[in-house]
DNA sequence: TTTTATTTTTAGTTTTGTCTAAATTTAATT
DNA sequence: AATTAAATTTAGACAAAACTAAAAATAAAA
């Protein structure tokens, strides 16, 4: 596989676990950030390799064979990203980019090693599940803080928005993966929520809780 | 500068080592394993890069610019063979291949950190120095073991030739960098050596004494 | 159920890096 | 110095991966 069709079905695997009757071509497109014309080209390519199943104007999935060639692309980027900020000491909001291009090296031998020289991590630093070499992914048991009962106790286990901006935003608050929080109260009106984190108390809107996941 | 322009620019970088006074089209193709007129074409789009100068027939040079870019990838090179090696337990014959696509990861960041996890390493796995993060190169002492003067003690520090055969056959003979040789006796007719390596006596080659760098 | 809007595909180009075959230049031999 | 050989460059073609613009299919609205 090429860099470019393994960005392809991996973006056709993260957009497949919300729409799994089939991936849209814009959707794709947008992901990508390319045109829905080469989308259509790909999708052609990866049929033809068996990676895909695809018919006209009805929508991507993966095939056995691409959802394995999947789960082995996201398994290098989240064990990259672990070993930039365990080992490197990289930031959470600094890796994407760079496991976006560490995830194409070839050399499965590496990606065994990598893991075990990590101490064969679940989670990347993120919270996401890392696959092991087999592919199978063990769930993380989580939930989203806007969805939790007040008055208990959890702990943040992963964000769902990774972006630098929020990120950004949870390391200024000093909220990071580990923390404890308890929701105190919850506006009606706009769901904004009263929280306690790691002692300290805190007030966050329904979009940041909406984007961090707690256990 | 895409992979492609990378692969030219260090190779050039090595072949010009030997040639300083200009490298050959058919040398670049050779080691490349490519023909002739890519070679010619690849030199006019990176002279428009002002990263080798290049005049028709006589051979390329690299710039100013083009000899830091080496340098650079030669750095990666090297420091990501140390991180096989030193943390991951890859032997010494299995790291080229690998080293030969993580060298073009992009982030001069992750190179510096990379460095730094390291322990700021000045030779690779095969003895060959690596350039600083301001492309200095610390020269190493060394000489090749078929040039040595008779009953004097040196250590292994590196290999001229570091193709898998060679580093397998050095691997089976116990002879590593940092093993301590000296030449008991020299053939006049073959130029075949007797030679005392960690305290075993062996028979080697010339062609072996050729590719083995002792100080 | 037409009509309109959106999504997707096709057709035709472009750029990058490669190739083959032919032409040209330089180097080596008679 | 003329001829032959080797190295190098040019010309033209191709595959991969992208693009634009136009056509076709599907979905949504009237
Ligand atoms: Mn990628
Ligand atoms: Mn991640
Ligand atoms: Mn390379
Ligand atoms: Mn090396």
């Amino acid at each position: 596989m090429t860099i470019s069709e393994e960005n392809y079905i991996k973006v056709i695997y993260h957009l497949s676990l919300v729409s799994p009757k089939g991936v849209n071509t814009n959707a794709i497109a947008g992901m990508l950030d390319t045109k829905a014309s080469s989308v259509t080209d790909m999708m052609k390519k990866l049929s033809d390799k068996d990676l895909v199943s695809y018919q006209k104007y009805q929508g991507v999935t993966l095939t056995e064979k691409g959802f394995h060639s999947a789960k082995m692309i996201v398994r290098k980027h989240r064990l990259w990203e672990v070993f930039l900020v365990d080992k490197l000491g990289f930031s959470w909001d600094e890796v994407h980019e760079i496991a976006e291009e560490l995830e194409h090296i070839k050399s499965e031998q590496l990606i065994n090693k990598l893991d075990a020289f990590l101490g064969f991590p679940v989670a990347d630093p993120h919270g996401d599940p890392i696959p092991d070499a087999k592919g199978v992914i063990k769930k993380i048991e989580k939930q989203l803080l806007s969805e939790v009962e007040i008055n208990a106790a959890f702990h943040c286990v992963g964000v769902k928005d990774s972006s630098t901006d929020f990120l950004k935003y949870l390391d200024k608050q000093k909220i990071a993966l580990g923390s404890v929080v308890k929701v105190i109260d919850k506006e009606d009106f706009d769901d904004t929520l009263t929280v306690e984190i790691d002692g300290k108390r805190l007030t966050i809107s329904n979009k940041i809780a909406n984007n961090l996941y707690v256990q």
